[in-house]
DNA sequence: GATGAATGAGTTTTCATTCAT
DNA sequence: GATGAATGAAAACTCATTCAT
């Protein structure tokens, strides 16, 4: 059955705080009390009445921020052409993500490597992770056969282009004074040269 | 019975259970109980009674894997020709201590981003590390005029390669049938044509 | 099943249970447990539930005792003429609050010396103390010069008004057989005398 | 057997360290890991070697201020001449005391309230005072007969006599800058006002 | 559906005391 | 005798979750 829509709103305004104290004081010291201070609620069994759990609710983080990233990211990426152009549209929509919404990928970061493989409820989050890379590194592969990016090993490259936006988007929380545009090119520049086939 | 050991070997003992607890389960669940009973100890106020506070054993933590850290990798830099040859053997013996030590950058990582600034006593750490970037960032900026690397952002270079790294020292600890030998020699390949002068 | 109490019955009946131990074991030996026992909790975590800390629960029950002293000592001293027969109403009605609230002045007096100059959240209450005893110092030193006081120092008058007062208040716990009232009278008749102005 | 000298120096220092930190920081507060750090020692242990339990170490820190107190009162007031003398010369010396010992009182005033009657190895410390105690209540009761004293009750002067004592030691503690002398004077001149036969 | 008081297991830390050396 | 590492109980406090209303 669907929701109504207060209880949607409330969800929605539970996973903002969350979202917020996340990227504030980090996964370890993030609790339901902090984001019920935060979100303006008077106790924090309202999370638990929202939410089936902890998990469940960090797991809402993850799909909003998701959610939001992908609304930002694929029509720039499927705007660009050829596999080169698409590889720079992702680094650079990723990193402009910042911008517009500074706090969701903090969040994102903070709740993904504090989610074990041993709780099966995650296996769809971190499955489609790996989903996303496989099939980044599959593309990229086939970029590879089609002459268009140069010999690599494509895992090596995905790894590194996903952990490269990460460290960019913690140490542009850490010095927010930084121009978020032109660090996009110069990451996007980057891996650019990092694929692109011998001339 | 029990055999008595010295004040620093007890810390040492402590310190490599708190290890082994950051990179099996992570930092937000780490606790003096599960590093007691990692180290073999009865009771988590032993590990009180030898370090003074749980910030305190994490500094120590990452004191030990950053003295393990550069005892491996000091050598192999200085033995490298040139800048473009000790960026290869940073990023090599980088990765390379995965294998030796495949605890110990792990646990760093979930140490390091959980120590907000508002802590005066990581100031020191936080400081160094900065100082380690920074220093990398002036050497290649120095190797930049020197023409031995192209142009590009020193600043975006340097959190790159750290990200790249950190995000296959991660995904190795998900995937650890991997050949750890020539995922280095890609990653520093990688990096390589990223830097290298244009022809 | 268990009877639903509101936030403020709940705190009244846990600031009771610490008048009671307090009076009982002194300020070192009272902790949460004793407390919660005290009260009929069933955890010690209630309590940190209802009140910030131990500090937050011990200035409560301060607050209490000087509520319930005040309620009972301030029309017993207006109803009385002239500045000595004030300071007599003050001194017996505090001695004969001893036989209204057996527990509350020997609760006062073991929080209260507790309670260190460092902590800022007690600054109000020994500042308000020191105010009442500069007050009292004042009105004296005004009775003075008005010549219906003799001439003495009026800050050691004050402080051992107040030093005898709890003197009696400690020592009738010991001894609770003896009769509240004379004690009063006697205490009164005391300080009569070392106040009046010579014949 | 007695104790060697080292032995009972080390007891010594011990003691000493324990009056400083219960004049500091009050009883509820003061630990063996405290003391052992006032007195220069590495380990709380080596309290527990040289004293039966924190009991027995109080003990020892009330002995030793009452050794002290009486080697500087008695001699003072047995010098002085009759029983309004002696009176005013017990008061004079009882806060003079302050300005020799100043940590001395205060120590005594923390331990004595936090012990007791449950304990019946303060047995002796506790009649020793009543004792003392009612053998002034004695003498008053004597001097009274002879006609050197007018009629009161001498429990009350007694029990407000030594309240007023040390109220006025914890005051002046928290305003040392006064001059101890003249509010020996003023204490001793109220009593005497209180307790001198009409004329 | 919604609330917030209650719960009890969990956290780090401090305590006085013991005991092998 | 003397030491200091080890102990384990108890402390205050926080946590996610439950449940009567």
């Amino acid at each position: 059955m669907g929701r109504t829509f207060t209880e949607s709103a409330r969800r929605t305004q539970i996973v903002q705080g969350a979202i917020e104290v996340l990227a504030e004081v980090g996964y370890a010291k993030t609790s339901f009390a902090k984001i019920a201070k935060q979100a303006g609620l008077s106790s924090t069994g309202m999370i638990s009445y929202h939410f089936a759990g902890k998990d469940d609710l960090m797991r809402e983080v993850a799909a909003e921020v998701m959610r939001v990233s992908q609304a930002y990211m694929l029509p720039r990426i499927e705007q660009a052409e050829g596999n080169r152009g698409r590889l720079r549209a992702y680094i650079e929509a990723n990193i402009e993500l910042l911008a517009v919404y500074p706090k969701h990928l903090a969040a994102l970061l903070e709740v993904l490597p504090n989610t074990r493989g041993d709780d099966p409820s995650w296996d769809g989050y971190h499955d489609s992770l790996h989903t996303v890379m496989d099939i980044q590194q599959q593309r990229m592969e086939e970029a590879q056969k089609l002459g268009e990016f140069r010999e690599f090993d494509a895992w090596v490259m995905v790894t590194a282009i996903r952990g490269a936006i990460d460290a960019v988007v913690m140490r542009w929380h850490a010095e927010p004074h930084l121009d978020v545009a032109p660090l996009a090119r110069e990451l996007a520049d980057l891996f650019d040269r990092a694929t692109i086939r011998e001339p």
